[in-house]
Order: structure tokens, then sequence, then C-alpha cells
DNA sequence: CGTGGCATTAGAATAGTTCTAAAATTGATC
DNA sequence: GATCAATTTTAGAACTATTCTAATGCCACG
């Protein structure tokens, strides 16, 4: 065996591990999505996903994206981001950050979590309880 | 003339007013839209809102409207809020403050501007302006 | 094996938004 | 007022991201 299948092997548990701890069935498309998806931080479309998978040699269908995208942003293991009607983005970061966006060039930039501010349970309206703080700062490129 | 009449008229120029001082020349359909848009702090729908302008008697098309509002957007007359894919806000307040939405309800809901962070020059990425901050807090509602 | 229940699929349907090309309106100028 | 060029508005088609549908596939378990 070498090194190579050896990781292999690790991440695929890895990978299995992160579905199941939440409840997630593991299903050849599920990994095949995760592997990808969690491959490293990164922001992806529906679409961009659907591509890299089936590049790897995985068959997985648009609706099977959707279906999962939606499933593991359920489960929390990947976070939604809304940056205009048109533009959707998965985050295989789920640890507490948020984003910078530059409208310029459409890069979404990661925000260092101290910038953040931190929602009391008594700052909420009433009756309510905090799911997410999305922080969304568009930025452009300084004018010469 | 009445004091009905009177208060239109002084509405009329005020909102002719807020068009002119952001170089928006003023038309019939920009009126009406804007008649309504700017009557209170709200958040609408495009489509919400051309319901809304036709219910008054004017007759304005639903290209008009994101003609519009994209133009009033540009102009910083309104704010534009992106909560889901299929769920774009026009907020008629463009004063510095944020949001909370309530996904059980569907609710959008002021958030006082102290409880947002002040985001420096400094801390942006290199080379960049800020342009808006957007925050949304995702609330839902507290089981019993 | 066979059955029940979920997962996956291709493609159709949906919905918000943008595009198109023609008609209408505008302010400026005579 | 009439004329002109430029801009705005319009109806409806086109587009696109996402969701839905109904059929098929895949397991686990008895």
């Amino acid at each position: 065996m070498t090194d190579l299948t050896h990781n292999e092997a690790l991440q695929k548990t890895t990978v299995d591990q992160r579905l199941t701890e939440r409840g997630i069935f593991v299903t050849a498309q599920r990994r095949a999505i995760a592997d990808v998806l969690f491959a490293r931080n990164q922001h992806l479309t529906a679409d961009q996903l659907l591509m890299l998978v089936n590049e790897t040699g995985a068959k997985v269908s648009k609706a099977t994206i959707y279906n999962t995208l939606g499933l593991f942003a359920e489960k929390g293991l990947v976070r939604e981001i809304h940056i205009s009607s048109a533009k959707t983005f998965y985050d295989s970061n789920t640890s507490r950050h948020h984003h910078f966006y530059n409208m310029d060039t459409g890069d979404l930039i990661d925000m260092k979590e101290r910038l953040a501010p931190l929602f009391l349970q008594s700052d909420l309206p009433d009756g309510t309880v905090m799911e997410t703080a999305d922080i969304v700062v568009r930025v452009r490129n300084q004018k010469p």
C-alpha cells in the first residue's frame, strides 16, 4: 500500500465520520461530493461543485448536488452565503467567520472573526433564538 | 385646496427632490414607484412593489420596476437585501442599520445600529474600499 | 430472495430576473 | 407648437438557478 492510497483511505474514513456524526447516511454520491467539498476551505456554487465532482470520475446528477448541499447545510456541514439573487455560495468552512465580497472581481474573502459582532440573546427580537449571523462586507477595488 | 391635496403636493416635491438630488431624472413612473416605496421605511420585494404601485392607479410594467429599483439601488436610494436565492428585498431605509430575519415567519426586522460592527479601512482586503456592510442575523421562533 | 424505504436520476416545471426591440415620452431647440 | 435626439417604458420572450416529479436503483433486514 502506497502512502497515497493510505492517505486516501484515511480521508475516506474522516469524511465518512464527518457525515455519520451528523446523522447523515453515507452513500457513494454523498461521499464523492463531500470528498471534493471538504478537501479544503472553499466557496463554491452548486454548479462549480457539480463540475468538480464529475471531473473526479464520479457520476452525480444536478438534483443530487442540490439535495446533498441542502442536507449538508441543514446538518451544519456547510454554510450558505447569499451574495446576490444569482449567486449562492456554499462554504466548506463552518467555523465562525464572515466574508468580504469584492464586487469588482467577484472574489469572496474570509474575514477574521474578531471583526464580527456578538449578538447576545437579549439583543434578538423577543421570542426568537439565533440560528446564524451572516455578514457580507461588499468592497470595491480602490481607484488608482 | 384641501389639506389633503396640499400634503400630496408637498410629498410630491419631497420625492422629486430626493430623486433629483441623486441625479435621477424624474418621470411619471419613477415618481409613482418612489411615492409607494418611500412612504415609509419598509422591506419589499420587486413583486410586492409592483402590486402596490399598480393598486394606486399608476400603470407601471414589471421591467420598469426592476429598472427603477436597480437605478435607485445604484444611486443609494434603496438597499438590496439578499436573504435567499429566491428572496431579494429592497429596503427604503438607507440609514446605517442591519437586519434580523425570522426563518420561521419570513419577517425581516430592523437591527439597532449599535449592534453592528465597524469595519475600518485597515480591516479591509488590500487595495479595496468598503461599499456596504450587510448583516443578516437569522433567528427562529423559540420552542415552547 | 423479497419487501420497504430511502437515494438518485433525467428532465420538466417554476420563479425571479434580465433582455429585446419597438413604441412612447421627454426636454431642448427652433 | 413642431421637430429632434436621447432616454424611458413596455410586453413578452429569454434566461438561469433552483425545485419538483415520477420512475428507477440500491440496500438492509427479515
